[in-house]
DNA sequence: AGTGAAATTACCATAGG
DNA sequence: CCTATGGTAATTTCACT
């Protein structure tokens, strides 16, 4: 649970760059090869690092629209109502939380009328308020813990 | 905005795991090094790749609570509040939307505690509601573009 | 923990078809 | 888009600080 000012370093190293070699690394926290090595090994043993991944721009593939969507379910529907937002495609992310709403997720869609019709199709089962993207004043980044 | 199956699977496989070698991307498509090499490359180049990135399990650093916080800001305070916002540490994700509330926002926490203390922060500039995270039955995915 | 150097292994860019 | 080549670069191991 604690990481010292190296192990930060080179999260935050490679959250702007995935690819960076261990020699890219050392260079960039004036460590060898090795020892960074031996680090990102640990940081992935603790599972700390979870994975590498890449971001992919929806805009560019014709996702130009992009949704927050509450989704409340009726009475008895919550299981049927989480199981069609897992199947949904345009689903990217969705969290159960606590209060009112019960699901809150976020969708990509080519159109308002993809949305429409995404929304009717879980209408009868649930209850959902929309919000749509506008901007992102922040776009997803690593939290507190580094430099 | 036109992705083959062959583009797709990449993109699909690199978001699996960022640091596949052109080599093994290759062997996993039944194409060459040199045609992977030059598909990412024109992936990259129009933007569809973003970029190569890790993803850090907060809760192993300690962080482990996470909550959504719809954000209202009061008369004449937007600006000041969105910049109030993107400078919390905790806050790894922000968006503006349409709707009443401005804001929709993601923080990393390490207590409740210290979620009262960061609402407090903006108790005076924007009503705040917050909904605690429980789970997350999807997490961080590609949309629907990909097999 | 970290270093440096060696040894191994694998990787990538290019050219030519 | 493929194969083949040439050269380079990356990672791991080891002995040592």
């Amino acid at each position: 649970m604690t990481l010292d000012d190296t192990d930060r370093r080179l999260l935050s190293l490679l959250a702007e760059n995935g690819r960076l070699s261990l020699k890219e690394l050392a260079a960039a926290t004036a460590l060898s090869s090795p020892s960074v090595a031996e680090r990102l090994r640990k940081l992935e043993e603790r599972g700390v690092i979870d994975g590498f991944t890449i971001d992919v721009n929806a805009r560019t593939l014709g996702y130009t629209l992009q949704a927050i969507v509450r989704v409340r379910p009726m009475p008895g529907q919550l299981h049927i109502v989480e199981r069609l937002i897992q199947e949904m495609p345009q689903c990217v992310e969705c969290d159960k939380v606590t209060g009112d709403d019960c699901f809150i997720a976020r969708l990509h869609l080519r159109s308002m009328e993809e949305l429409d019709t995404l929304l009717d199709g879980i209408a009868e089962r649930a209850q959902t308020n929309t919000s749509i993207v506008k901007s992102t004043p922040v776009k997803r980044r690593l939290p507190a813990f580094l430099p």
